[in-house]
DNA sequence: TCCATATTTGTAATAATTACAATTTTATAA
DNA sequence: TTATAAAATTGTAATTATTACAAATATGGA
């Protein structure tokens, strides 16, 4: 469950103070699952905080990705996308509706070839296309 | 071996009527297998062609990509990188100092699950962290 | 309460990409 | 060859995501 005080819990795991715009950015991205971006984080939670500024949401999802807090997913060919989940898994975006989807793989069965002596810090499979429901409204 | 003989006959098959423009960028992209960005691009065929645009190099490279010719590389964030190699291979980005690998992988031994009814139009594994060269520098 | 520090905010700057209209080039037919 | 229409290129302005930065506000301890 992410109540505030789970939420509070794990800003505080990962050395970052708990203010109130981290704890609803965090809750944010961690509820709806959608890979927001920068805006979509904005305009949903200047509802509850209508002081916010967009520059607080960029510089705290730039500090929650440092901190390994979330992950940021570089699909999207105009903004970020950030995600809350952190385990190995894919990404297939629609290039009719712009929704990512989550998809899992067998990483572990991945041979690759020709990094040798290269240090790995981040891994991405993503995969364009159409979506089924787009599909069907084509038709 | 790419002589402008050979590049105008794959401009043709690609149904792309080969300009003076495009014959240079094509020949440079596949000649320079860098990955470069527009920018790249443009500063470097600036010199032979003094009236280029940056708008040409933009809407070539987009045209290029239409007709299946060459792919785009979405793993920099600040700008589209482009790659004349069409062969299924995976890219590794140096997050120091920006130059982009190629890599092989096995992809057909890859088992994705959770796309049923998704329409792939494209793959892209991409790989993050410090080229053996910048590990050195950093010592 | 007072003060130092961290966080947030608002605005301006930056930079990649796109829109668009004018100009130039190319192809075609009289 | 010359006239004309279509295609390609160019230059400039607009758009938009992101960053820089300084001022304002909030926080936590002495
Ligand atoms: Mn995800
Ligand atoms: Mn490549
Ligand atoms: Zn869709
Ligand atoms: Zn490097």
């Amino acid at each position: 469950m992410d109540t505030i005080q789970n939420i509070t819990l794990k800003l505080t795991e990962h050395n970052i103070k708990p203010s109130l715009q981290r704890i609803k950015i965090y809750e944010y991205i961690s509820k709806n699952l959608i890979h927001p971006a920068v805006d979509t984080i904005y305009e949903e939670l200047i509802k509850e905080i209508p002081t916010l500024s967009k520059t607080t949401v960029y510089n705290t999802l730039k500090l929650f990705e440092k901190q390994n807090l979330i992950r940021s997913v570089n699909i999207d060919e105009t903004e970020i996308r950030y995600d809350a989940r952190k385990d190995t898994h894919g990404h297939f975006i629609c290039t009719e509706c712009g929704k990512i989807f989550d998809f899992n793989y067998n990483y572990n069965k991945i041979k690759i070839n020709g990094l040798k002596e290269f240090e790995i810090t981040q891994q991405n499979f993503n995969i364009k296309g159409i979506c089924p429901e787009c599909k069907n409204n084509k038709k």
